[in-house]
DNA sequence: TTTAAAATAATAGTATTACTATCAAATATA
DNA sequence: TATATTTGATAGTAATACTATTATTTTAAA
């Protein structure tokens, strides 16, 4: 017996659903390796096309372009860490002990368990951190809104606010903050490897720990 | 008598001084403008020489490339924002109230009375928010970095840390609030425009009071 | 097992982008 | 006025971001 898990993602992010042929799984693996190891700006569909033998013609079969590729992967990082969140804060009772593993996941969701044998999820994290914000800074931000393209972030938003609710039901600012967790994560992880002088942690050989002290600091003061 | 402020800003971001030419004066306010406008991917040196009326190549011996261009242009709002700071914090004895100036200023040193003719720094604000984060976040940022194309933001960071440091000696992340601070001023203040689900603020017609209303209640938590 | 349908590969082609190079004309400076 | 510098005009190139067509292979249905 065997239990394939399937990620389940807004159908307009692609042409045709990925997830159901092996040149579909072989573009979604291979896009995670080629733009965590190239970065997006150059990252083409015909270097992708090359690496796994097929053709740029192909591809766009899936995927309309390359921008669209890269919100599909977003999405699925989130679905990702939600799904991590749901199955490892499912018995706790204590909310902030929730929110503390809510943070380890923002975090370090790549250390945990892999989910799917065609997603490097340590490298997808990368990609995250480092193109992440790029997928909603775009002129299309609110025509692919309104066409629910950004709707697994804003799941995850409002998971974690929820829980940010049930520590503080008078913090004003639960989808804020969450949305802010979760930039934070990913931005000091960032500034820590490229940037230290913004930041006040150091990551070192991806020990974010003290990202996650910072994190965890920062939710006792604005929350207690 | 006339006053003439020069932004002072790395030399290595350009090729030739644009502030010293009626050109490069053309091609920074223009450039502002069309970016604002396009939005920076569909951006090109070519659409900018059209509209000034010049040759993509008179441009290109200005700048290297746009990125080069959109990151001097992120260098000069840090830089005009440092500037602001330390006109109106000048006389302030009291480091929480220089905070609160400081946040004001990134909410909206739009609304500032304007330094430079040329530069619309409501637009360049725009820019900040809508394109800002793309200028770090490339395959190149440890070798700009290493050419302190990013010295502004540092600064920046550098100054509002000293003040939170003042307001709190024993809070242990004052490099890390300072960047976020920015950041969450700009984040919001699109969220609020664009993905409002995102954020528990909103913006009408540029107003944006909550947004520093609610960053005003985060370093009251976190820093008292 | 055959047959039809669907998916993929191979190839070609286009408009645009991101440049670089050359030379002539205009402008500033000495 | 002579000279250096800047800008404009024009041309050209490699790469990108696609689209289209047809041949071949794979898969699924009859």
């Amino acid at each position: 017996m065997s239990i394939a898990i399937k990620i389940d993602l807004n159908d307009g992010l692609y042409l045709k659903e990925p997830q159901d042929s092996k040149l579909g799984r072989n573009i979604i693996e291979h896009s995670i390796i080629l733009i965590d190891e190239l970065g997006f700006e150059y990252f083409t569909f015909k270097k992708l096309a090359e690496k796994i033998n097929s053709t740029e013609a192909s591809i766009y079969r899936y995927f309309e372009n390359k921008h669209l590729l890269l919100l599909y992967l977003v999405n699925w990082y989130c679905e990702w860490v939600s799904y991590l969140i749901s199955v490892n804060t499912m018995n706790i009772k204590n909310p902030m002990q929730k929110l503390q593993i809510i943070i380890k996941s923002f975090v370090s969701a790549s250390t945990y368990n892999p989910g799917v044998v065609y997603v490097n999820e340590s490298k997808l994290h990368n990609i995250v951190i480092f193109e992440g914000v790029k997928v909603y800074h775009t002129k299309e931000v609110d025509k692919e809104n309104s066409k629910g393209f950004f709707k697994s972030y804003k799941n995850l938003a409002n998971t974690v606010s929820q829980v940010i609710t049930e520590i503080n039901p008078g913090f004003k600012y639960p989808f804020s903050l969450a949305t802010t967790l979760f930039e934070m994560s990913n931005n000091h992880i960032y500034f820590a490897q490229h940037l230290p002088k913004l930041t006040d942690v150091s990551v070192k050989e991806n020990n974010v720990d003290e990202v996650e002290k910072m994190l965890n600091y920062f939710i006792e003061k604005l929350l207690n």
